[in-house]
DNA sequence: TAGCAAAGTTGGTCTATACCAACTTGCATC
DNA sequence: GATGCAAGTTGGTATAGACCAACTTTGCTA
């Protein structure tokens, strides 16, 4: 009984997603498991079967099923955890962002039912690279504070970021207790009022620290932000920088979305 | 002499990029590739050494060398051909995209220094599908125009697009000779000065067929907008669906960054 | 010299296998 | 029961080899 089947492994495979049948494997692997999510037969926190039980469920080898399941992740649908290596999980919806309107995350993220949590991993003064310097038109030595944190939405993090304050404008910074969010922080000590003048988003992969901290693999998917905000006097005095998982966000200004 | 180098294939690559040895070899790989074409050792348009070429500079296995090509691809910095099966080639850094001042789409590849040209691929009635129902919040069986066309800068396609607009507000559009851009045109022939109430980004991969008229793999990350946009009146009248190979641009706006 | 067919090249897909670190499970021992 | 170690599981990385379609190059023929 073991030459019914001689040297053709792919070869029976037409039970996959019966459309589009000439599509490779992978393609079709993905668009059955990406329905099954969209239908809600897998649902945001779920598990995914385990890499070597969807090579079994699909009939093809484990290079195969991973092609798919980066692709899926590629997509936003799914994300692989890295040091908990517990396998493969459905994301929840992104968060929709708004760059125009964004001075408050964590309120952003109640109203959209998330619970926003934010880390701080450092408070320090700081020097301007050669990106921040660019922005904030200083000349090299001015001294900056920086703040780096991380955003975490119900329990799972979903953003790194690092602020940069003109520590001019903001006296005795690092001697006050902090309490983030930063942006009300600011308003209730320094009466400050920001206006946005400026917003950057593109897509990249996240580094390896970015990645570690984040608690996802390396190279992740990501869309790095960088918003800029200016005092009354329109001088640029907060540069922030971004990182956020791909899946997690969309970029979304208007209410027209949202119904 | 076969034995000096018995079973351990990956041992001897401490040439490869000196710091952070401990990184596994595709992500080597992808920050050597990465430094040349930052270096401009490799510039926009050229072509990077064949994948089995590369196998061999760096002695490791086509599918590591892949897997650092594929990371570049998301990172943005490299394209591969999918008709034209040439090889992979350093991408032009992203084309600066302002959601709240993108009127006219040509002139900003103009003042970048790119060439832009518009393909119409289709130009008929269509009816509303459930996405674009909601956002013009019409009823079921509102006529609508559908433009479809994709974006070449360059002589390389970066963008695939489809515009709808409400028919009414527009009458007897498919008579008329039309020449793109579409903004353009609707100024000059019903004096529309729209008003962008809407706009939307997110991450995501290009489908099978975008995929093959922007001439790029399969599932190639990518950036879908949608811009909405009303007349005076504050109807919405006009959609766009907006597919960017996501290398390709970024979102930017304010001018802090444009120095 | 023009035209065309054969051979070679190249990226895309896929199999099969292997090893690792980190986590989980299960079992034997105290 | 609690403890702790061994065995199993899981995703991450990597090798080696294979076949294909579509393109390019080569070289022969008319």
């Amino acid at each position: 009984m073991d030459r019914t089947e001689p040297v053709r492994p792919q070869a029976d495979q037409a039970e996959l997603s019966g459309a589009a049948s000439d599509l490779p494997a992978y393609l079709k692997i993905r668009s059955t498991l990406a329905t099954q999510i969209s239908a809600g037969k897998l649902r945001p926190g779920d598990r995914l079967p385990t890499e070597r039980a969807l090579c079994e469920t699909f009939g093809v080898a484990r290079a195969t099923v991973r092609q798919a399941l980066l692709h899926l992740e590629g997509d936003g649908l799914i994300r692989s955890t890295q040091r908990g290596k517990r396998g493969w999980f459905v994301n929840p919806p992104p968060l929709r962002y708004d760059p125009t309107n964004h001075l408050n995350s964590s309120r952003n993220a109640k109203r959209q039912g998330r619970h926003a949590e934010f880390i701080i991993l450092q408070r320090c003064e700081a020097k301007a690279d050669e990106t921040i310097r660019r922005i904030i038109r200083t000349r090299t030595g001015a001294k900056l504070w920086k703040i780096a944190s991380h955003t975490m939405h119900d329990g799972v993090a979903v953003c790194v970021e690092q602020n940069y304050l003109l520590a001019a404008s903001f006296p005795k910074f690092l001697e006050l207790a902090y309490t983030p969010p930063l942006t009300q922080f600011l308003e209730a000590h320094y009466q400050f009022f920001p206006t946005q003048v400026g917003f950057q988003a593109r897509a990249a992969r996240l580094s390896e620290e970015e990645a570690s901290i984040l608690d996802v693999a390396a190279a992740t998917p990501c869309i790095r932000i960088v918003r800029v905000k200016a005092d009354q006097n329109g001088r640029v005095v907060q540069v922030d920088r971004e990182a956020w998982v791909a899946s997690a966000i969309e970029i979304v200004t208007g209410d027209v979305f949202t119904d």
